[in-house]
DNA sequence: CTGAAAGCGCTAACAC
DNA sequence: GTGTTAGCGCTTTCAG
């Protein structure tokens, strides 16, 4: 079908060897002038492009890096992977997407046939079910390099990126306290993940600044994250029915704010006059909503962007990198329902 | 660095040659079980992966798909690649991703990127400044199979997926009449986009059906689709000005709708009573804003899913293709501000 | 039933 | 300054 001019065929109709050719188009020093003319506009003539394939065997690279994020069409992920592209792009890197839809198979399954060497390195997020990285361990220590992004791992040594999970759920959490709630509570994701127990960090320390106690039962997990709409519709009403009842929450992820703002309003639950609201969130559209979300929003873009000049570094080195950064982006607070 | 294990280590390790072991693992006939189950296990054992570059060149495919859209942080888009992800993946493939950023340039250098033969087929959904396709057009012709989808052309003959623009836009103007508005202004994306044609059709067809002439005053373009801010604005603060001021707008695009959204209430202008909105989004919490925007939103998943099936049947068909499907899938209205 | 050898497109010693 | 050759990992004749 699709049968793209080779090196040999621009060395025949030159009569020229394949070698000459290939040293010309990339400007070897050792190659007369005049030929290289010639070879470049003929090449440029046909619209010769090097098969990536082989050169990708030759050089044991494929100038492509592997995404593994839980959801492409989520305000966080959708936006951190536009900053992926936009440094791979420059770069000359292609970027391979797959998503895991929470499910650590989904997972396992992924980052193996990412890994199955078609890819040079991966950049990762972890799935919401992912407590065992040995899958990605493994990998690792074979070589593959991997840099996290967002939902880390402290069991792999690498570059990861990750928002200020703490110091935004200390602000949101602080805000509210400064507004005069008291009895807030907190809906988080998966335990297991960083981003869960970062936050979960920050709203513990805003309320202890403040002297107000934990109550264990006003924190509710979503193990998916908010991925399906009855986990938070549960904890919402768990959380409703307490006979101490919160005045606040502290959400701690996109979609879980977009749930709970949902649910509340099916049950006619007034924002904020019955129930505050704080919550993270990506979402670029929050000022149009009916209820003012005061959100903490994640530099998505620039994380995107930080872990694949991290990995292109790693990629790019000649030397095996040893010490790695672990870099921490600051988020952002929007004030909105005070 | 990541050095994963070959055929030819299996082979030395087994004391066979390579071509027994390629045929072993692929299940050919005329070999022995015992040696196939030798090899089997062994293969198993190291956790053998065929080297994808090594079979690409071997076997001029790459199980790979280009995908051209212009963001990939956009409701309907983000939408779209999920579907498209989605059957890729149960069928083998990975999904190459690129942004034209609605500009032509950028949309020439991704598709020659991609085209560079490392994907096997292109999903494109054209650029809004995109006017010109003729470096898709030769691709095409040089056995490049291409299908697309959204923002289709006429210009190649290959198969095609499309919303019901023409009904979808049909719909939202006529609930516009029909709840009482008169004078219905039109924003709309580039000129060029088969999808601002089509939506155009269909607001014209609505307006002619209840016997309200079309003013073309009333029909503004942004040549971006909104991506730039200022551009709607401009739109927009035109037909605020106008003499006979329009008392509804429906709104072909996304961003649009966003957008128009966002200055109206900068602006203070009161929706529905001052000015009536519908139009087209995919934002899946618009049942949280303020405004109450009947919109009618694009089967952007199922869209992805069928345009990649379609391809899928190209690039697996044993012979050329020479029907080609143009499908259209229906839009949905959602009735929210009357 | 298995091995040797060629070839996919390219680069890099190594000749001359 | 240019050609020859080998090899990246794999499949596939062709021999035996």
């Amino acid at each position: 079908m699709f049968e793209p001019p080779t090196l040999k065929d621009i060395a025949i109709a030159l009569g020229l060897s394949t070698s000459t050719v290939s040293r010309a188009l990339r400007d070897t020093y050792e190659i007369s002038s005049k030929t290289k003319k010639r070879v470049l506009d003929y090449a440029q003539s046909i619209n010769y492009q090097p098969n990536p394939n082989a050169l990708s065997l030759k050089e044991r690279r494929s100038k492509s890096i592997g995404v593994v994020v839980s959801e492409v069409a989520n305000h966080y992920f959708s936006q951190a992977i536009s900053g992926i592209e936009s440094i791979a792009y420059d770069r000359g890197y292609h970027i391979i997407i797959s998503q895991t839809h929470e499910s650590y198979e989904r997972e396992k399954i992924n980052v193996q046939h990412l890994a199955s060497r078609s890819v040079d390195g991966l950049l990762v997020s972890l799935s919401a079910e992912t407590n065992d990285i040995s899958h990605l361990k493994e990998l690792h220590d074979k070589g593959m390099p991997i840099v996290f992004f967002d939902r880390v791992s402290n069991e792999i040594e690498t570059h990861k990126v990750r928002a200020d999970n703490f110091q935004g759920a200390f602000d949101a959490t602080e805000h509210l306290i400064k507004t005069g709630y008291k009895r807030i509570a907190h809906l988080t994701s998966s335990p297991h993940l960083s981003i869960s127990i970062e936050r979960l960090e920050g709203y513990m320390a805003a309320l202890n600044k403040y002297n107000i106690p934990v109550h264990s039962d006003y924190i509710k997990n979503c193990p998916h994250g908010g991925m399906f709409p009855e986990e938070t519709e549960r904890a919402v009403l768990d959380l409703l029915q307490l006979q101490e009842k919160p005045d606040a929450i502290f959400i701690a992820g996109d979609r879980l704010s977009i749930g709970c703002m949902e649910i509340l309003k099916k049950l006619n639950v007034k924002v904020p006059d019955e129930l505050a609201l704080a919550g993270f969130s990506n979402s670029d559209v929050l000022d149009l909503f009916e209820i003012r979300l005061s959100s903490v929003r994640q530099p998505a873009f620039e994380m995107g962007q930080a872990a694949t000049e991290m990995l292109l570094k790693i990629l790019e080195s000649k030397y095996p990198i040893t010490e790695f950064e672990n870099r921490t982006i600051a988020t952002k607070l929007f004030i909105r329902n005070s």
